[in-house]
DNA sequence: ATGGATGCAAACTGTTTGCACTACT
DNA sequence: AGTAGTGCAAACAGTTTGCATCCAT
C-alpha cells in the first residue's frame, strides 16, 4: 500500500486537474490512479487491466485507456515506448525523471528494466535547446542489453 | 539516385550477408535496399511500400516487412519507435549513430525530425557498462518538442 | 435532468502468419 | 528439381471509436 501521505498528495493533483478542466470526479479515475500507485514497477495496459480485474475493481479496457490519458495529462503516469509495439506506463510523482536500461531476452522480449538518472543528459538537452532556440518538452533515453 | 560507391558497398554488405546466411539473392532484396538508400529520411512501413508501388517495383507489404527485418540484422537499416505505435527507419551505412529531436504537432504527429549525435552519450553508457558489469548493444535517445 | 463517463463490441492500424505459387540456386 | 522467398489474405495485438447506459453534477 502507498504512504498515506503520498496517496493524499496524488489525489490532490488529481482533484485539482479535475476541477480546473471541468470533469467528473469517478470512482474509475480514483481508484485506478491509487492502483497504479501501488505498483512497483513499469506496465502494460493489458496487465493492469488485468491486475485491476484480478482486484476488487474491474473496469473496462476503454476505461483504462481513457484514465491513463488523463492521468498523462495531469503528470501523474509517465508513458514509454521501448523497442516493441506496446505502451508502458509508469506512475511519475514521488519518483524523478528518469532513463531506463532494457534487458531482453533473445527474441526481444523485454525482461528487466532499470532505472538510472543522469545529469549529462540535462546538459545536452540544454545545449540542444540554446542552439536550436526551441523548447524540449521531455526526452527518452534507452539503452538496450541482450541477456545471454 | 545514391552515389555508385556507396551503392556498391551497401551491397556488396548485402552480398556477404545472403552469403554468409545461406540465403537467396533476391530481386526484391536488392532493389529495396537501393531504394532505401535513395531515401533522405526516415520512414515507415506503409511508406516505404507506397512509394516502391509509385516506382516501378511493387512488392507486397510481407516481403517489405521481411526484407527490412533482414537488413537490419545486416547492420544496413536502423528501426525507430518514437512516441506512437508505429516503427520507423532509416538507412545506417555512412550515416553515423546519431540520436533524435522528434517535433511534433499539437496532437503528437511527428512533424520534423532532427538528428544530431553527442559523445555525452558514450561515456554514459560506458560508465553504465562498467558500473553494471553488462554489455549494452544499443540505445535510443529521443528529445520531444512541440510545434507551436 | 443533463450530459460526461463508462462498458461493450465493433472498427482500425500496424504487424505477423499460413499457404499456394514463383524463381533463385 | 528442390526449396527459400514472395504475394495475398486472413489472423493477431494494441489501440480507438460509436453508441446505449449509467451516474456525478
Amino acid at each position: 500500500m502507498a504512504k498515506p501521505e503520498i496517496l493524499k498528495s496524488i489525489k490532490d493533483i488529481l482533484d485539482k486537474y479535475v476541477a480546473k478542466k471541468n470533469l467528473r470526479k469517478t470512482q474509475e479515475r480514483y481508484r485506478i490512479l491509487e492502483f497504479i500507485y501501488d505498483l512497483d514497477k513499469h506496465f502494460d495496459v493489458d496487465e493492469l487491466h488485468r491486475k485491476l480485474k484480478e482486484s476488487d475493481f474491474s473496469v473496462s479496457k476503454a476505461t483504462v485507456y481513457n484514465t491513463l490519458e488523463l492521468l498523462l495529462d495531469a503528470g501523474l503516469v509517465r508513458k514509454h515506448h521501448f523497442s516493441n509495439n506496446t505502451a508502458y506506463y509508469e506512475k511519475s510523482y514521488f519518483n524523478k525523471a528518469h532513463d531506463h536500461l532494457i534487458i531482453t531476452d533473445r527474441n526481444g522480449k523485454v525482461e528487466q528494466i532499470i532505472e538510472f538518472c543522469d545529469p549529462r543528459i540535462d546538459a545536452i538537452r540544454a545545449d540542444l535547446e540554446q542552439h536550436l532556440n526551441i523548447h524540449i518538452s521531455d526526452h527518452d533515453l534507452y539503452f538496450y542489453a541482450k541477456k545471454i
